[in-house]
DNA sequence: GTGAAAGCGCTAACAC
DNA sequence: GTGTTAGCGCTTTCAC
């Protein structure tokens, strides 16, 4: 990689590097003839300045960084396109980190951005909410954090929701309407924050309808697949089982639909189905899938957006919360 | 930022930086006294390098980038998923770079990789693949670059594609079988590398089975989603319109779905419907979709790899054409 | 076994 | 208007 630098023009153009470096960044210290030379090598050669020289100088490196449990459910894809997009705007560079719902990766990842490769951190949390030393760790090194969908309650930092309460308890009010009785609910993880706040609305909205509570409904998925795939099956398999299935994550809703095909349960005479989800599929699925959609992009692109006024006009910045809605739609797994 | 570099550790214990340095890569020189002191206290601050000064040095930044055309088809998920897997096991970092189709990102963001940002590149083109003197450049500095999928022609480079022609052929074959006369193909592009192979094989495989080929039924997407959905919508609905619509992108059978509903077209009555996609839903629409399956996971995994192995072995580098085998997946949308 | 010093490519304070 | 120099954090060569 014989990369040109600025020695490498200076001494072509027979200048000093430092004037060089002025006549580039367009400084009016240089005369219009001495950019004008040096700007056209510079496009000549193709000059790319080396972005590790400015960012060991400037402690800045244009960088952002993406965690995320999986990019399996489409809200994680959605919501990358809205940061890349946002992040591209202002120049900055995007690094992608897939946990797969690993907490000691998110760890591990996380630990490595405390000495400057990124300038500041999107986060949708994979480990619990009040396990979070391994951010707050970064959060005193002083990186700007923006949390979205999965987030932490441990600090005041800007925070990207959906109104995950409003929008379960929605949803499960609709399943009542539909005339259900024997709602199960599938968790993502009673550590997580949508996990907790959906789970309330679910049963506040059983509660308000007159509606008792049973335990056994409510699936505690464990983010493995074959254990949730079993966990569902045995739900919906049980004699005198649910009557309608409230699934927090999308992968949980297409699980139960290959276990519904697999033992002829009709959705929804047998069964009802809604999910959170953002397939762009839903729609022409058999049958159509209920949903209750989160603006994903908009979640991504705000995220971005926040993250990067931090990071530009740190005065100006205080800690939001920022919270979007969801959308129900009413389709065929629910009528 | 606050970070905890050399300097501080070394002065904390009374050490030269050099000192330190070794120490913490666990050279012979150092005593392991000395190791142990310094280890136990970059431990406890929780040290980590600036990976940027280490960059500068050693010329290596232990990052490479990927960009892609776009991020909604499920192909590129499955394919970034197999890359992040692969780069993580490597202890590389992944920067993530969509572009939207838009060729002028694509050379925009390829020409900042001229210096030192990145160690390589994987790229699914969105330039046609004659028109890629901007990847030329970045080979010319001795980047190692890996295409896949969408390729280019022009160099020798590692290409990771799938059995475009054959599986085509095999697709358009199944068509004919199963009655079709009237068979359109819709291109991605036809000048993309995956447009024109998969054309070729839908074109040999209506020679062969001696059905003459109406050049009216190639319908070439530009890309532009409103301009697909009218281009697909004026074929379907047209008088002694085609019995079979064969989509070289997912995207483009999803339109076509929506379009056979709006007009109430009976998929397979009506149109027979197959695609090349990697939606997990195809097994679960309506009617469910058959499918030409590509091991995107893999073939990400396998980009990633050879060019880690280009990184770290050059000597025993060499570039490779590996071509791995997609499934045709029959379901009713073919019946 | 430890330390001093040079230098990666760049910017910016300070000469001249 | 141009050049000199120091230094960002790190590795590495060379002294001691």
């Amino acid at each position: 990689m014989e990369a040109i630098n600025l020695k490498k023009l200076a001494s072509l153009l027979q200048l000093s590097i430092s004037t060089v470096s002025k006549a580039l960044r367009d400084s009016h210290e240089i005369s219009a003839d001495t950019k004008k030379r040096v700007m056209d090598l510079a496009r000549e050669l193709n000059y790319e300045p080396n972005p590790y020289a400015g960012s060991l100088r400037k402690f800045k490196s244009k960088t952002i960084a993406v965690v995320l449990p999986d990019i399996i459910n489409n809200f994680f894809i959605f919501a990358i396109k809205g940061i890349q997009e946002a992040a591209y705007l202002k120049g900055y560079h995007v690094l992608i980190y897939i946990t797969n719902e690993n907490p000691e990766y998110e760890k591990e990842v996380v630990r490595q951005f405390a000495n400057g490769r990124v300038d500041g951190l999107i986060i949708s949390l994979t480990s619990p909410f009040d396990k979070t030393e391994h951010i707050s760790a970064l959060e005193d090194k002083g990186l700007p954090i923006v949390f979205f969908d999965r987030v932490s309650q441990n600090f005041e930092h800007t925070l990207i929701t959906t109104n995950n309460y409003e929008s379960a308890y929605k949803g499960t009010t609709l399943l009542i309407k539909q005339g259900c009785k024997r709602i199960a609910h599938c968790q993502v993880s009673d550590k997580i924050s949508i996990g907790i706040d959906r789970l309330n609305g679910y049963k506040k909205a059983l509660q308000d309808m007159g509606i008792e509570l049973d335990p056994e409904w409510i699936l505690s998925s464990n983010k493995d697949i074959d254990y949730d795939t079993d966990l569902i099956e045995r739900a919906l398999t049980r004699k005198n089982g649910p009557d309608a299935l409230f699934t927090s994550v999308e992968t949980h809703a297409l699980i139960a639909y290959d276990i519904c095909r697999k033992h002829k349960i009709d959705i929804p005479k047998k069964i009802k189905l809604l999910s959170f989800s953002n397939l762009p599929t839903a729609h022409l699925m058999q049958p159509s899938l209920s949903t209750i959609t989160q603006p994903a992009y908009e979640m991504g692109r705000a995220a971005a957006e926040q993250l990067i006024l931090a990071l530009e006009k740190p005065a100006r910045f205080k800690p939001e919360r920022i919270q979007m809605d969801s959308i129900l739609y009413e389709r065929e797994s629910t009528r």
